[in-house]
DNA sequence: CGGTTATCGATATTTTTATATCTATCACGA
DNA sequence: TCGTGATAGATATAAAAATATCGATAACCG
C-alpha cells in the first residue's frame, strides 16, 4: 500500500476517530472466518450511514467488490497502518494516580503498540510501590530516562495545576508527542504533538442530551 | 419545549464540547476576584479563535458589554445551567475495574452534580471491597436499587463482551442514560439516552497527528 | 445464460461548523 | 469633554462534514 511508502494522505479528524470502531467490528468478522465484509455490514453494526461508512473506506485506499465488499484482512491491514497501530511506541505515564494507574493497567494499548517503559509521580509515598506492573518512579530521574531511552510519547494524568510544569520538563527531554487527559491547556514548541482527552466534554454533552431528552 | 425556567434551545454538540473549558477558564477568573471576562481573555487561554467563543457565549443567553466582556459570574451561572451542573443527581458505576475505579476515584464529579450511590460488578473477588469510599455491590441486587432509588445515570466501565447483558438489566431496571466507556454499541430503547466514551479514538487522532508531524 | 439486486464508487446536495467582515457601543485616557 | 480602540453582536463567507442520488459492476438465482 501507499501509506507506508511515504506518501501521507491528510484524513478528516471525524473519520479517523470513527476508524477503531470500524477496525472492532471488522476483527470480529475476521475472528468468525468471514472474508469479506460491506459498509453496509458496518453501517448497521455501528448505527451509521452506509454512504459516510463507504466514503471513509475509500479514504483508508482498500477497494472493495460490487455485491461483496471489502476484503476483512485488507481493511485490517489498513486501518491499523493509518492509525499507526502497526508499530510499536514506548511511553512513559507521569501522574500515577487515579487515572493513570487505570490507564497502566488497561491491557488494550500493547495490541495498539503502545508500551508503557515506565510511571513517574511526585508524592513520596506512591514511589517504589508497583501498580499494574510497573514501579513508580521518582520526577527526578525522569528526564534522562526518556532522553536516554529516546522516549517519544508521554501520558499526562497529574493534576491541572501540575500539567504546565510537568510539560515542561517533558518537552525538555525531548518528547515528541503529549497524550493530556488533564483539563489544562498546554503551552508547548510547534514541533510537540499535543492531543487533549477531555473527559468532561462528554459528561456536558451527556447531560445535555438527557435534559433535552427528559421534556 | 417549554420547562419551567424556559424554552430549552438546541445547542451544536461542538459547542457542548467547548463550554467546560469555558467554565475552567471563567472560573479561574472568578477566584481571583475579576468581574468581567471577554471572548478574547477566553479565546487567548484555550488557542481558540475569538468568533467562535463569542458565538457560542451569545448562544448561553448571557450579553456582553462592549470594551468589557461578560460578567463572569454570570457567564458561569449560565453554562453550569446548560450543561446540568447545577443540579444534583445520584448514578450507579457498573463495573469496577480499572477505568471504574478511577472514576469513583475522581473528585471532579460531585462538582458536577454526579453523584455514586453504589458500585457494583461480577468479579466476587472484588464485592464487598471499598473503593475510594464505595463498598462494591453484587449485579443482583443492581435493578432493585436503581428502581427503588430512583436512580436515572448509570456509568458503564465493563468489558465490551459484558456491556450488552449488563445494559438490558440498567434499562429493564429504568435507567434513563448511559454514560458508556467500552467500545461497545449498546441497543437500548429509544427512551434511553446514550454517551459513548470512545478513548480510543483520541489514540488513533493522537497517532496520526504524530506520524503526519514528523514526516 | 440472462435478469435481478446488493454493493461500490463517483458526484451532487444539504447541513453544519468555522472563520471573516462590518458596525455600534462605550469605557478609558488624553 | 472628546476621540480612540477594544469589544460585542450581527451578517457574510468559506470550509468541512454529512447525506442523498445515480450509474456501473458482478455475484447470485432461477
Ligand atoms: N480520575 C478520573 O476519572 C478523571 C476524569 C477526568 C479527568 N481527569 C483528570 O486526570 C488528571 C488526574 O486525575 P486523577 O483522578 O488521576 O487525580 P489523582 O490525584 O488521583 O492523580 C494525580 C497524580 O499526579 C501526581 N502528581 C501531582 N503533581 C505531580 C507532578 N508535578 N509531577 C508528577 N506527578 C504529580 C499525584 O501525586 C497523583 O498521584 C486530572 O487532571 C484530572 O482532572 C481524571
Ligand atoms: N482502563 C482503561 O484505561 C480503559 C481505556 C479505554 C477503554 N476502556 C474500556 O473500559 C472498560 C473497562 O476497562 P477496564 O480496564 O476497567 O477493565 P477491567 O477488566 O479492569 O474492569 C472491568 C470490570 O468489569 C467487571 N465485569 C465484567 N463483567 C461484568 C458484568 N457482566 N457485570 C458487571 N461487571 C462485570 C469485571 O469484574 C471488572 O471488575 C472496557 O470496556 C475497556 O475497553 C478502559
Amino acid at each position: 500500500m501507499e501509506i507506508a511508502t511515504g506518501i501521507r494522505k491528510k484524513y478528516p479528524v471525524p473519520m479517523i476517530r470513527r476508524l477503531p470502531s470500524y477496525l472492532r467490528i471488522i476483527k470480529s468478522y475476521s475472528y468468525g472466518g468471514i472474508e469479506y465484509i460491506s459498509a453496509t455490514d458496518i453501517a448497521n453494526e455501528l448505527g451509521y450511514d452506509s454512504v459516510k461508512v463507504r466514503k471513509d473506506l475509500a479514504l483508508t485506499g482498500v477497494c472493495g467488490k460490487p455485491r461483496m465488499g471489502y476484503k476483512v484482512d485488507e481493511l485490517i491491514r489498513a486501518i491499523r497502518s493509518i492509525v499507526g497501530w502497526d508499530k510499536n511506541s514506548e511511553a512513559v505515564l507521569v501522574g500515577t494516580g487515579c487515572l493513570g494507574s487505570a490507564l497502566l493497567g488497561f491491557t488494550g494499548f500493547s495490541r495498539r503498540g503502545i508500551n508503557f517503559a515506565a510511571a513517574f509521580d511526585v508524592d513520596p509515598h506512591k514511589i517504589g510501590m508497583t501498580v499494574h506492573g510497573h514501579t513508580v518512579m521518582p520526577m527526578r530521574g525522569m528526564k534522562n530516562f526518556i532522553t536516554e531511552r529516546k522516549i517519544e510519547i508521554a501520558v499526562l494524568t497529574v493534576p491541572a495545576d501540575a500539567a504546565q510544569e510537568t510539560v515542561d520538563i517533558l518537552v525538555d527531554a525531548g518528547i515528541k508527542g503529549i497524550w493530556n487527559f488533564s483539563p489544562a491547556i498546554l503551552k508547548v514548541p510547534a514541533r510537540v504533538v499535543t492531543q487533549n482527552e477531555n473527559l468532561m466534554s462528554g459528561l456536558a454533552v451527556f447531560m445535555v442530551k438527557m435534559a433535552t431528552e427528559s421534556v
